[in-house]
RNA sequence: GCGCCCAUAGCUCAAUUGGAUAGAGCGUUAGACUACGGAUCUAAAGGUUAGGGGUUCGACUCCCUUUGGGCGCACCA
C-alpha cells in the first residue's frame, strides 16, 4: 500500500524529470535515525545518463517537497533519497489499513495451487526430520490462501515404495500377522531391516521382490500392505493434528498407480523412453541447462520409483485440479530429483503452462551437525518432543499447570513451529531440544504474552474507529511505522514463500509494541485522545498479531 | 571424478535480493518502574562477514581462486 503509492509517485516525479524510471523503487530506511524511507535508484540513473548522481537526487527530492505526504524529504551526501513521512500521513494509512480487509494489502490475480508438502514415510513414525516439511508447508498454505488463491494440498505418503518390502519382509521373518501389527513394531522393524539391506545384497533383493509383487497387487502382502498404512496413517495423522496441519487430500504415491498406464502411453507417444540395462530411462536433459543423469522410470524388476509417481501423481493432477501452479516442499537432497522430474515434465508438455517450483528445505541436523540417520532410526520421535516440550514448560512456572490442556497444547505449538519459522527455510539446521524448550526471548511465548498483555488493556475499554491526526512520542511513531511495514514483509513472504519473514516481522512488532507499554501508560490517562489514540493502535497491532500467527499456525491461548 | 549448497559475535540465526554505521535472541556484565502481566524493559561488552584476488560510486550479497564442511550423482524415497 504505503510502498505502491511511494513508487507510482515516485515514478511519476522521474518521468517528469525526464529520468529512466525503471528503477522506481523506494525502501524502508535501514537508517531510521536518518529517515523513514530511503531512494538509492539515483545512482542507477546516474550511471545511465552519466550525471552527478548527488545532483540528481537534488531534483528529486524537490519534487517531492510539493507533496504534503512528507514533513522533510532530502538528497545527502553520495545521492540518498530520504523520506520522512508527515504524521498526518502515517496516520491516515494506518486507518486505511484498520478499515479495509486484510489491511488493505494488494492481491494478485486469483490462480490455482497445488501445494505438497509433509511426505511422510508410511513405514514408520514421524520424527523430528518431519517437522519442517508439515511446519514450512503448512503456512505457505495459509498464506497464499490470504492472498485469495484456491489452494489444494495433498500430504503425498510415501506409501508404497521399497521401504513398504523391508517392513513385510521383517514382519514376515518374525512371523507377526497383520492382525498383530503395532506402531512400535514398525518403528522397531523398519530400521532393523533397512541396516540388514544395506550388509545383505540378498535379502534386498528379496525386499524389492516383494516390493514389485505388492505393486501387482498380490494379496497377502496387499493385506499387510493396508494393516500398515491403516495404523501408521492414523498415528501420522493424530500428530499433525495436533500440529494443526491439515490436508485438502491425504493421498500416497499408490494412488498414483492408476495413472501409470495412461501415463506410460503419453510418454510413448512423445518418444521419451528408452531401454538401458533392462530398466526404462527418460533423458531429463533439456536445451539451455545443465547436464543431469536420466530419469529411471522402471526398474529392470519391472517395479516403480518414486519418480514414475511423482510423474503420474502430476498426471492426476493436471487432470483433477488444473492448477496454474504445484509447489513441492522436501528437503533440499532431493534436488536433483525434482530437477529431472521438471525437465520431463516441460519436455513432455506434460504440464503445458503449470509452473512448477521445489521449494526446498534445508536438512534437520543434530547437534554434531550432522543429519539424523533416520533409517537407523535415531531421529527423536514427534511425540517424545511434544511431551518434553511440555514438561519443560510446565516446570517453567508454577501456575502453569492449572493452563487447561487446549491453552498448554497451544503454547508447545508455538514454542515448536516459531522456533522453526522465524528461520530461513533453505539452510539447515540443528534441532536442540534445549533450544525448542526456550520461552525467553525471540520464541512463540513472546509474541503470545505480548498479544495478552495488550488485549487485557483493550478489554477494560471501548475501541473508538477515529484515530486522530497526532504522533505523541518516538516510541509511539516507531510502532506505527511498524504496522505500515506489514505489507511489505507479508508480500516477500509470498513472493519468496518464505515464512520467516512473517515470524521476524511479528517479533519486532512485540519489540516495538513492549517498549510502547513500558513507557506509554494508557490507564489512568487524563488526555482522552491520546488514550483513545493508543487504544486504537494498541488493537491494530493485536488483530495483526492474532492473523499473521494464524497464518503461521499459531493459536492465542486464553492466558498464560 | 562430475555437480549443487554452505561458511557472519562464544552459541543459534538476521541483514529489505548490490546501498549509508552488518542486526537480533541465548549466554555474560551492569541497571529499571510500590503504575495497565518482570515470560517485561534500558544499557554494555562481543565482528578484518573463512583466506586471497576481481567487478562496482558502493560487496555479507555478484565473478574467480584457496581452505574447511555438507549433500547429490540409475534400479531407496
Amino acid at each position: 500500500m504505503i510502498n505502491k503509492e511511494l513508487n507510482s509517485l515516485l515514478e511519476k516525479i522521474l518521468i517528469e524529470l525526464e529520468y529512466p524510471h525503471e528503477f522506481a523503487c523506494v525502501i524502508k530506511s535501514n537508517r531510521p535515525d536518518l529517515c523513514d524511507y530511503q531512494y538509492d535508484g539515483a545512482f542507477k540513473i546516474a550511471k545511465q545518463i552519466h550525471q552527478n548522481p548527488f545532483d540528481i537526487g537534488k531534483k528529486i527530492a524537490i519534487k517531492f517537497q510539493e507533496y504534503p505526504y512528507f514533513s522533510k524529504v532530502e538528497c545527502v551526501k553520495p545521492g540518498f533519497v530520504n523520506f520522512t513521512l508527515a504524521n498526518k500521513y502515517i496516520n491516515e494509512k494506518l486507518h486505511l489499513m484498520n478499515c479495509q480487509p486484510k489491511y488493505a494489502i494488494e492481491m494478485d490475480e486469483i490462480k490455482t495451487y497445488v501445494i505438497d508438502y509433509g511426505g511422510p514415510n508410511i513405514a514408520k513414525p514421524l520424527h523430528v526430520g518431519h517437522l519442517r516439511s508439515a511446519i514450512v508447508g503448512e503456512s505457505i498454505k495459509r498464506i497464499i490462501k490470504y492472498f485469495g488463491h484456491k489452494v489444494i494440498s495433498d500430504v503425498h505418503f510415501g506409501d508404497i515404495g521399497l521401504q513398504i518390502g523391508q517392513v513385510i519382509y521383517g514382519l514376515q521373518k518374525e512371523n507377526i500377522e497383520p492382525s498383530a501389527i503395532t506402531i512400535n513394531i514398525l518403528e522397531r522393524i523398519y530400521p532393523e531391516i533397512s541396516n540388514l539391506c544395506k550388509e545383505n545384497p540378498t535379502i534386498k533383493e528379496q525386499c524389492a521382490e516383494i516390493t514389485y509383487e505388492l505393486q501387482n497387487k498380490n494379496p497377502q502382502y496387499l493385506e499387510y500392505w493396508q494393516e500398515i498404512c491403516r495404523i501408521s496413517g492414523s498415528d501420522i495423522k493424530r500428530l499433525y493434528k495436533f500440529l494443526d496441519v491439515d490436508f485438502d487430500y491425504w493421498y500416497g504415491e499408490s494412488d498414483a498407480y492408476q495413472y501409470i498406464e495412461p501415463l506410460t502411453n503419453y510418454l510413448k507417444q512423445k518418444n521419451l523412453l528408452q531401454e538401458s540395462e533392462g530398466a526404462i530411462i527418460i533423458d531429463a536433459n533439456i536445451e539451455k541447462d545443465e547436464e543431469l543423469p536420466p530419469l529411471l522410470y522402471q526398474k529392470s524388476n519391472k517395479a516403480y520409483l518414486y519418480g514414475t509417481t511423482d510423474l503420474a501423481t502430476i498426471y492426476q493432477r493436471m487432470q483433477d485440479f488444473k492448477p496454474n501452479y504445484i509447489l513441492y516442499l522436501t528437503d533440499a537432497r532431493q534436488a536433483l530429483h525434482f530437477h529431472q522430474v521438471f525437465n520431463v515434465c516441460y519436455k513432455s508438455n506434460l504440464t503445458k503452462s503449470t509452473k512448477l517450483e521445489h521449494l526446498p528445505f534445508g536438512t534437520v541436523n543434530g547437534i554434531d551437525g550432522k543429519p539424523f540417520k533416520t533409517r537407523a532410526g535415531k531421529a527423536p520421535k514427534l511425540d517424545d518432543l511434544f511431551n518434553d516440550v511440555k514438561s519443560a514448560f510446565i516446570s517453567l512456572k508454577d501456575s502453569n499447570i492449572n493452563l487447561s490442556q487446549d491453552d498448554q497444547d497451544k503454547i508447545v505449538n508455538s514454542i515448536i513451529k516459531f522456533a522453526d519459522l522465524q528461520n530461513n527455510r533453505e539452510k539447515d539446521y540443528i534441532f536442540d531440544i534445549n533450544k525448542f524448550s526456550e520461552v525467553i526471548g525471540k520464541t512463540g511465548p513472546y509474541i503470545l504474552y505480548t498479544y495478552l498483555r495488550m488485549n487485557k488493556i483493550l478489554k477494560t475499554y471501548t475501541i473508538n474507529d477515529y484515530l486522530s491526526e497526532e504522533i505523541y512520542n518516538d516510541y509511539d511513531r516507531n510502532l506505527r511505522l511498524q504496522i505500515l511495514d506489514l505489507e511489505n514483509n507479508l508480500q516477500n513472504a509470498y513472493k519468496y514463500r518464505m515464512p520467516s519473514y512473517i515470524a521476524n516481522y511479528l517479533y519486532d512488532l512485540c519489540v516495538l509494541l513492549n517498549a510502547f507499554y513500558q513507557f506509554n501508560h494508557i490507564n489512568n490517562l487524563e488526555d482522552v485522545k491520546k488514550q483513545q489514540d493508543w487504544l486504537y493502535l494498541l488493537n491494530l497491532s493485536n488483530n495483526i498479531i492474532k492473523d499473521m500467527l494464524e497464518l503461521l499456525g499459531i493459536y492465542i491461548p486464553s492466558e498464560m
